[in-house]
DNA sequence: AACCAAGTATTACAGGTGTAATTATATAAA
DNA sequence: TTTATATAATTACACCTGTAATACTTGGTT
């Protein structure tokens, strides 16, 4: 059961609508959606039936409605994501990225002050 | 002219070489991208034509053949592909990724002093 | 001048994607 | 029980992708 998951963007959208809240309902997805943007029903209905079939949630009937479950770790998803990204544009180092951003003046006193933070975790952790 | 660039995964490959060094032929590009793996010559072709009309990259010709050249600069193609994916998974900020790193060991002590060096950089520039 | 080979351009073709509309199904209402 | 309705399943459809194969052009060779 490799389950290789490949997620679309806007499957993606669906997927972290039921995230923030689940298990749920096509419809209780549908509004947490519509609190963002304009959703047609049918559209998410469409994704939420191709994540099913790629197995990234599941449902369990309930009557007539079916309620959904992630079966995808959101963690290790945008971990996994991240990771192909920073190995395809930065030869798997993320520093580069970071350098990027910060050579574009996309880094906050706020970004560096949580980086650092990440950092003095990371030695004490690793002494 | 919005030129909208959005790049394929191979087409990113492609391109790829092509920044490596240009300008370039196709076979001279070709010839590049099998020093990693396995490119038909087709496939490659194929992919510098449909990145043409997506006008990513350009050409002279000279003689019967094409001489190549990035119209993308590779930094900044980079940089908007990077604030995407974050923007969509991490909601714009950059830690949480890194955070995702040191969750599941993909930090390494070189990748931390790059980073050091990075803030100490940026703490120098916006004192 | 006719032809060949090297390049480019066009066509192919089965999935995937975004975005729905249509159809089937089953439950609740009449 | 027939019907209306809410759900889910199937179908639609154009464009993108990965991966080539085939066709067309043209400069170089004989």
């Amino acid at each position: 059961m490799s389950t290789i998951t490949e997620i679309s963007k806007t499957e993606f959208e669906v997927l972290e609508a039921l995230w923030q809240q689940h298990p749920a309902s096509a419809n209780e997805i549908i509004a947490k959606l519509n609190e963002k943007k304009e959703w047609h029903e049918k559209t998410v209905k469409t994704l939420l039936n191709r994540m099913v079939k790629k197995r990234a949630i599941g449902f369990e009937k309930q009557q007539r409605t079916y309620i959904y479950t992630p079966l995808l770790e959101r963690d290790s998803y945008t971990l996994k994501e991240s990771k192909s990204l920073i190995e395809r544009m930065f030869s798997g180092k993320i520093a580069p990225l970071v350098a990027g951003f910060a050579k574009s003046d996309e880094l906050s006193k706020q970004d560096i002050s949580e980086l650092k933070q990440l950092i003095d975790q990371w030695e004490q952790d690793n002494e």
